[in-house]
DNA sequence: CGCGAAGTTGAGAGAGGTCAACTCCGGTGG
DNA sequence: CCACCGGAGTTGACCTCTCTCAACTTCGCG
């Protein structure tokens, strides 16, 4: 980071939540943005059917709240204990944007950070089987939390509920979903929050999509297969 | 928009493609950015399972390819005949960001209606059901194409196909659901491309997910109801 | 007119949602 | 320290929705 860090953190107000804390509410316009330092972070929404969906997961590192002075459209809620969060005067933060190009330039990156996590799970919403979709969700997670290829253990920042909301699957179909992995030896859990992946083949090969290549796809002709860590970025 | 506009213009490159034509393929790199100015562009991914995904259109007005210097994640390929296309010099852009704030601005703003629509869409695809789907799309598109409530008729900038890409099921499907809705008069098709939606409540009302709502909102308990039109921005 | 692509319709099967029972775990209070 | 309680997680049985496969119709274009 550059040193104009410094200038957001003499700022910042840490505030601290616990599982299943509001930090702001849906429709409400308050003028800060945030980072998270630790724990995680959900962005929901309730569908006009009552049903919750959650459209992303924030981890420590990552900012929220960031856009315009337009309302909240999601709620953002702590979803595990201890997550501390850092809290930024919106306004600063713009003044400093159109002041220094650097932090126009870091914001467009976060933005850009942004959007690739956002187009990179709709993919993972798309693809068919609820297999496919919990193993690319965990995948996804290591590779955010920085366990690639570790031994380590993911200690999963949400509940099952939560990923069920997250993934647009039944808890139940989560909950199968994970103990055939592990009676397979794909992944192994320690405990119900604590996943280690053994086999991380097994699990990028479960996110290929298993259903038949349709024959549209000759047609249309020029789409190659998308690589991971790449992206591009529209508005 | 502002006179910076001009400055934008001035650089621009009209092209012209047809119905299926490549933009620009994934893993490709040009250091260009682009305007759609008429007809539609479809964003897609094939997963490594070998089957097309569409994670965007992109219609008149919209930005797309602004990010970063990295490779591009997705192909982008006209979705109709007689689709035109501004192409700007990506440098430029940036050098222009960087010295004028308003034009900082812009591209935070359209990151930002980029970042509305992926989240919109997270939504309408985590819908679970294929009809509420297709009426989220439809109400999504009229939105997009500012046909509210009028009783213009839309057309579809896309084929079955593509829908079905993009809302992640089958054409056959999609076909069902819209001769549904059309025998039961909430729309009107003059031809297979040509929509009219006669029963603008009906529709959104099956947006609402029909299934029951689940125990757990009451434990949540701070999500509420998101409304259209607002939102926020996460990076 | 004829061809291929796009779209529609039908029948069957399989994946996942729903409902319901049950277990596991952490916290609380006696 | 143990019993109890509630929420989280798991498992099973059933049933619905949508994907698949296949046949057919419609449309657009040479």
């Amino acid at each position: 980071m550059l040193p104009v860090q410094t200038a957001f953190e003499a700022l910042a107000t840490h505030v601290r939540f616990e599982h299943g804390d509001s930090i702001y509410q849906s429709a409400s316009s308050e003028d800060f943005c945030y980072r998270v330092l630790s724990g995680a972070v959900r962005k929901c929404a309730v569908t006009s059917g009552g049903h919750r969906r959650i459209v992303d997961f924030l981890l420590p590192h990552d900012l929220f709240g960031l856009g315009e002075d337009r309302r909240h459209r999601f709620a953002l809620e702590a979803s595990v204990n201890d997550t501390t969060i850092a809290r930024y005067p919106r306004s600063f933060i713009e003044r400093l944007a159109d002041s220094d190009p650097r932090v126009a330039r870091q914001i467009r990156e976060a933005a850009c950070a942004s959007i690739d996590r956002l187009e990179g799970r709709m993919l993972i919403l798309g693809l068919g089987r609820a297999r496919e979709r919990v193993c690319a969700f965990l995948l996804d997670l290591a590779g955010r939390l920085d366990h690639r290829r570790s031994e380590a253990e993911i200690c999963l920042p949400m509940s099952r509920y939560d990923i069920a909301d997250y993934l647009a699957m039944a808890v139940e179909t989560v909950s199968r979903v994970l103990t055939q992995l592990r009676l397979e030896g794909v992944i192994y859990l320690s405990s119900q929050r604590s996943v280690r992946i053994c086999d991380w083949d097994a699990l990028q090969w479960n996110c290929a999509a298993t259903r038949s290549v349709s024959p549209r796809l000759r047609a249309s002709g020029s789409c190659i297969a998308a690589s991971r860590g790449t992206m591009a970025y529209s508005a």
